[in-house]
DNA sequence: TGCGTGATATTCT
DNA sequence: GAATATCACGCAG
């Protein structure tokens, strides 16, 4: 019997680094999809030059970021594309954890036809853009309780956080404008996993 | 393999 | 008017 993963109301460290090995299902159509989440970025809220509610900001936008842990804040960017976070914490606190890469696991075939341009499983989802493309999740799913919803949850499928040996740790990624919280080392990822977004290049 | 660049909604200056 | 929590393409070498 999988559960759900429910722990969304540490801060967003923890919540970062204990997603790492969890799996997000997607049902779309009756059909799951579904990855293991590999990458993560934690954004600390209104003291963070790198978070949506830096400063306190709030719009009708990133109203949902403010949201009591384990909701869902989908945002649209670049005018195309859409990223999942998920947000923890308490209400107002405005912190979240950016959902950046996905190993696939169930529904691969209909991945590929919602990503026509993707020629291997690495490109499905491994990057923000590309998994909320695969998964079929955009504004529709903003807001919605991870708990509760039956078309988007996270299963737990460890009992408890990665090793630390299993998780390397970088500064995030496209965040050069926050001065000195560009260089804060807030990302986190599955070790030699190949499904990581900007994975370093292999030579032999 | 590694860049430069275009697409273009939302927000802030 | 300018920048962005991105992606995919084209071209150089």
């Amino acid at each position: 019997m999988i559960e759900r993963f429910t722990d969304f109301d540490a801060d967003p460290v923890t919540v970062a680094r204990r997603l790492l090995g969890q799996r997000l299902v997607r049902v779309l159509d009756g059909e799951r999809l579904a990855g293991i989440i590999v990458e993560t970025e934690a954004y600390l809220g209104q003291e963070d030059r790198a978070a949506h509610t830096f400063g306190g900001r709030r719009t009708q936008r990133n109203e949902s970021m403010y949201l009591p842990g384990g909701h869902a804040y989908v945002y649209f960017t670049y005018g195309m594309h859409h990223c999942l976070n998920v947000v923890c914490g308490g209400e107002d606190e405005g912190v979240a954890v950016l959902i950046r890469a996905l190993e696939p696991v169930e529904g691969v075939e209909t991945m590929f036809a919602r990503r026509a341009r993707a020629r291997t499983e690495v490109d499905l989802c491994s990057g923000p853009a590309k998994l909320a493309e695969a998964l079929g999740i955009d504004r529709s799913m903003d807001g919605v309780d991870f708990r509760r919803h039956s078309d988007l949850f996270i299963e737990k499928i460890l009992a408890r956080t990665l090793g630390r040996s299993r998780i390397a740790i970088s500064p995030r990624i496209g965040v050069t404008y926050a001065k000195e919280w560009a260089l804060e080392l807030l990302r986190f990822y599955i070790q030699d996993n190949r499904n990581v977004s900007r994975a370093k290049t292999t030579s032999h």
